[in-house]
DNA sequence: TGGATTATACTTGTATACAAGTATCCATTA
DNA sequence: TAATGGATACTTGTATACAAGTATAATCCA
């Protein structure tokens, strides 16, 4: 809560008059989005571990707030694929299957393709932010700074969806991407990964730039699957034997369901 | 709330030892999935127009219910852009623009011409799927059955993309697909789209049935792009001036903001 | 009369209350 | 001893209460 813009007491109320315009701030920012950002980056970086159970109550007391917007935060969360309500009124961590990475690599895949293929009349200025990215690469490698290079890696992909300029469709890979944040930080790790990686988008501005496109694809193509392939053996690595009791419900002998009628 | 499967009451608790095993169904619906479930429907029929403010108090009311689910279905309904939450805390159904037109049919060209390059192994099935449906359009056209027709087009196009086999991408290209259902049915009854359209659809089937993937693909895009034009002329009819001001905030004079602190 | 100010009636944001569902632990019993 | 049946302590679902923000109408004053 501490990045919620200060707002304005009421005690200053009368010497106001001239206070900047705040121009496109928002007045505040309603506590549902509050908790909603805390929570996605507190599973975003791995704070919250897959599978954890979420008690509304404790996420309230957390944060100071009440139930209510604790709730919001939760459908939201739910309908974005971080968290999975289950049988028996029980939200936790969504659980990423091995198939659920090949759902993502494989949409990364079809989007970035097509990007790739209708890379029109603004070709020079999208190489050129993609050779930014390499250099920056270069750089953060020489630093091992893991974190940015995972950066500029995403920047490197979403440079390229740019191109195809949709807002909606970005906003979707952009969603897909993060049920795989939690992985890809190990991934670079990996030795050789990191370096190997940035020698493929070398190569494929490379191709890019002879206008080679259908090989440019071709190489993407190889890259995102190799791509998947680590991220599915650190998910593998990652994932113990999985407490898998924790999630399927232990689904008690066949009990009357005694829902209140309405 | 009618769909609600029937409850067993308290009063058979002893004579139940073989109840039918209930398999999946869900012992209750929440209200906020009654309420999500409503909303959408008249959103997507076009009951609730786009540009109308909505009256949570007056959703809680006309459904029986309170606040707290109908809260909780909106944020849901936000997610999916079918409502846009506009400064100054007002709800209002969506206002599609005809960019956003523009935006869907490219993300379904992307989506759908890969999925076409992709039949593999289940080619025979899923032509056949296909074939079904041209037959099932062609009596849905005879008798002039404009919802039964929509419903049959969607199937085409699901069907077309389940050849990728990905889920989550399936429902993504659904839920882009409701932003336009409202317009789509004004479309269909457009004087020989119809009959065009499943023209269309027969030969990409019999593009398909040759092997001929890229002139399919081709032919795939054609369609859309057509589609899309016509939509965008329904677009332009339905929207009158638009209430353009009901919709920006009339942005009263640079005023104090006297958000509450915490 | 025009423009600002205040009063009033809503509307949303947030907290809290309460009912109902669920899990856990223990006592009871066959 | 294993299973059944509570009793208890949560937890979630839903309703309601209350504070604050917003729009509109009414009022005041130059």
């Amino acid at each position: 809560m501490d990045d919620v813009p200060a707002m304005v007491t009421s005690a200053n109320q009368e010497t106001v008059a001239e206070l900047a315009p705040l121009d496109g701030f928002p007045a505040y920012v309603p506590l549902r989005v509050v908790v909603l950002t805390r929570l996605k980056a507190a599973i975003l970086d791995g704070t919250l571990k897959p599978g954890t159970l979420l008690s509304e109550n404790k996420i309230a007391a957390q944060l100071s707030v009440s139930r209510t917007p604790v709730r919001e935060a939760l459908r939201v969360l739910e309908r974005e694929n971080l968290v999975t309500t289950l049988p028996g009124r029980k939200v936790i961590i969504s659980v990423p299957r091995a198939e659920d990475i090949d759902e993502i690599y494989d949409i990364r895949t079809i989007v970035e393709s097509a990007a790739l293929r209708r890379i029109g009349s603004n070709r020079r200025e999208l190489i050129a932010r993609l050779e930014q990215c390499l250099e920056r690469s270069r750089l953060a490698l020489a630093k091992r700074d893991i974190r940015e290079l995972e950066q500029i890696n995403t920047e490197f992909h979403t440079t390229i969806i740019s191109a195809l300029n949709n807002q909606r469709l970005r906003e979707f890979i952009d969603s897909v991407h993060d049920t795989a944040a939690r992985f890809r930080l190990y991934s670079l790790r990996e030795a050789g990964w990191a370096e190997k990686g940035i020698q493929e988008h070398r190569r494929l501005v490379a191709l890019l730039k002879k206008g080679d496109t259908e090989d440019a694809v071709e190489l993407l193509g190889r890259h995102l699957r190799m791509g998947s392939e680590i991220l599915k053996k650190m998910f593998h690595q990652t994932q113990k034997p999985l407490p898998r009791n924790a999630i399927e419900r232990p689904r008690v002998k066949p009990r009357l369901i005694q829902g209140r009628i309405r």
